[in-house]
DNA sequence: ACCTGAACACCGTTCAAGT
DNA sequence: ACCTGAACACCGTTCAAGT
């Protein structure tokens, strides 16, 4: 242990609380709810004064809304994996569908809080910023689709609009419980092959 | 004032003190949010002590639930209310869109409030027969279109569940300000009109 | 720069006691 | 039967003071 590092040693008590209490917002999130979320509690666990976290924090909200910038990053990553532009665009669409559908069954609490509509003003642009990189990517495989003549003509924001609300609504059934996880990842082909061929017999 | 009415006379302080309760909640909800729902202060609105509440909910949970199930009976109102079944199939469904965007619009915290997954144990009973009154409503549009031949064979539930999932989604761009609510009740025609041609070129 | 300790103004819930 | 008052164990947030 070196004796003197006086201009970069560690912060004294703790490194990096920020993290630390971000990693353990959303185990707690996911351990017990988002009603269980204590900054207090947070702090106890990380071994620090309850005040500390305001530090890195302003207050609790702003916590909630860097976890909410976390899901972000985390949805982003997982779509653009799942994302193979090579696919045909029923294939294509099933897989990003199930990828996005997996998200949100495995991070329910996390996606609640994304989709909350009670950020602070100074992050809601980051949000925004987030959110656009979400839907944007789905935008893009609505336009090619469109340019290839796989898909009607119309506004590719409506479209993208119709094919998002779908995916969120059968996520938000999903994860609220409505429908069983399993039940909803096996029926996503035949929910995308709905969406592409309507309801009204051919 | 009859001084002597032993048996039915007012109980005292209040009368009333559970509706007078959910109202406050509902106004608070609309006005300030759920974030800002405090039981203490409703008893403070309603000119009671802060312990009075918890001789009519037995927590705080159990308001939010007799809430929600408030919020299905208006939803179940308003949907047989807007159903018309000597409509075709299109305008018909275009019509209970409609009214459940109106709806979640109208009511977004209570309806936030009514998906929530935590409710107590002796009150999930009744929130779910609430769901299945307000899904089999939609179930049996679906069942008896299907019936003339205007929808796709399949198991209707399967149907009814894409339908309701792409309205849900819909809804909740809407309630959560991704979409403006002006747009989503002008865009739900054409929504409907893609529900039922689907998205690829006939 | 980062953290502590005390303080302030709130909560929900429980329970004896009152009417 | 319904409500009160006090009590308990929590909160989030702020702020002087410490290191």
């Amino acid at each position: 242990m070196p004796a003197s590092r006086p201009a970069e040693s560690r912060p004294y008590h703790h490194g990096d609380l920020r993290s630390t209490l971000l990693a353990g917002a959303e185990r707690t999130l996911r351990e017990k709810g988002t009603g269980a979320l204590s900054l207090r509690e947070l702090a106890r666990e990380a071994g620090v004064s309850h005040a500390a976290p305001g530090r890195h924090f302003k207050d609790k909200q702003a916590l909630l809304d860097a976890l909410a910038l976390v899901g972000y990053d985390r949805l982003g990553q997982a779509l653009s994996a799942a994302d193979d532009p090579a696919l045909p665009l029923e294939r294509r669409l099933t897989v990003l569908a199930r990828a996005y559908l997996a998200f949100s069954i495995d991070n329910a609490e996390l996606l609640e809080l994304m989709y909350a509509r009670k950020h602070e003003p100074d992050a809601s642009e980051q949000m925004a910023a987030a959110v656009d990189r979400t839907v944007g990517s789905l935008e893009r495989v609505i336009a090619d689709a469109q340019e290839r003549g796989e898909i009607v003509a119309g506004d590719p924001q409506h479209l993208t609009l119709l094919t998002g609300a779908t995916l969120q609504g059968i996520a938000s059934f999903a994860a609220g419980g409505m429908l069983a996880p399993e039940a909803a990842l096996d029926g996503i082909e035949e929910f995308v092959h709905l969406l592409l061929h309507g309801l009204k017999p051919r």
